[in-house]
DNA sequence: CCATAAAGTGAATCTCCATTCATTTATATA
DNA sequence: TATATAAATGAATGGAGATTCACTTTATGG
């Protein structure tokens, strides 16, 4: 037996991979789904094109990937801090600032995520991360409601119109520039909370 | 002179400028913006692709006018209905009905003109588009806190937060299909109605 | 019917990228 | 060091689709 692949070898792969999906994160973040070019992917990597396919089968199944990994560690923060504290407007209100204090700091990118299409497999882990999301605000919104301080909806659509509010509000075509002002940010901010407590308060 | 432009003329190429914009409407309609290839206009249209060009410069400016058509249209409709009666709160069911009964003929449309990313060209029609329905909503909820109905609030933020909530909440990935039930519309219109309205009344 | 000018045509061209693969380089064991 | 195997390379290939243009058809007025 002359080879065998060895600790460093896997480790060296798995960094690599790593790279090639930050790489392609920082190019959506850029210019969303079609800034992502397998060249440029590879180039921001520092590795060969063709070195991109030896770790991932293709363009779709890159991006996918990135989808998958990046949703997923923001569903995760997301998911802890809505479980915090008993009090659902405090949850609420937590929920809503985390969303913000994440998205402004990569605003393409979590556009890119919550509406930009893309091909097939991307709009499959869309479908994915959209439920995770409105999963987390529907049970704010249940134990709100079972502790008497929500007036009682139908969670699954309010939760859509809080999570399309707040989107559009901080990351839509005409959220204001957030790298501006922190105060304006602020604001931004407190106003969708009020907005979003009062819709469901009883 | 042997040849001038007549009536006959201008009318018939009228009517051909008019299918090419329909014909590329309706498949925006059918899967968004990356549907619009220019043979595939030329083919619903009846025409040559070559002939797209003598009436649209390039793909851009042709889906770019495409959208400007389409949105002032539905601005203009909406316009009309929200700036009809005197009491706020009816005004803002009503656009928000408006927007529904009409978002939903087609969704996919609806989707691209409101989230999906474009050339640099649709880009700023969006803006256009955009503000507009903005102004709308702020008008109405302007009017709502000048008669005391409405809480006060910056209009600006708050009519993102409506404006992305019912879009969200009607055309989003997660909203239920709504060629379904009659029934199961209704309830989602009237849900998003009373959280909008409760979110921005005394 | 003829001459002129515009409208219409669609195959050919051009561009942009994703994907491939023959070749080179690196790693592991004997 | 020599051999085996895998990783990496990047130029070449291929396909999709926007755009062009030499040619054909249609309309107009004399």
């Amino acid at each position: 037996m002359a080879y065998r692949e060895t600790e460093k070898v896997i480790a060296r792969k798995e960094d690599k991979r790593v790279r090639l999906i930050s790489a392609a994160r920082e190019l959506i973040a850029e210019g969303g789904f079609s800034s992502v070019q397998m060249s440029s992917v590879a180039a921001a990597a520092g590795v060969a094109t063709g070195t991109v396919y030896r770790y991932f089968p293709s363009k779709a199944e890159l991006v996918a990937e990135v989808f998958r990994v990046v949703t997923q560690w923001e569903v995760d923060v997301m998911g802890q801090v809505a479980a915090t504290g008993d009090n659902p407007r405090v949850r609420l209100e937590g929920a809503i600032a985390t969303f913000a204090k994440r998205a402004l700091m990569a605003p393409r990118l979590a556009y890119a995520l919550i509406f930009e299409p893309g091909d097939p497999l991307v709009e499959a882990e869309r479908i994915v991360f959209r439920r995770s999301y409105a999963r987390i605000m529907s049970e704010i919104l249940k134990d709100g409601i079972a502790q008497g301080e929500f007036i009682s909806q139908p969670v699954d659509i309010v939760a859509n119109c809080i999570v399309g509010g707040f989107a559009e509000a901080l990351i839509g075509p005409l959220a204001p520039d957030h790298a501006a002002t922190q105060s304006e940010r602020e604001e931004t901010i407190s106003t969708i909370v009020n907005f979003c407590l009062k819709a469901v308060s009883k």
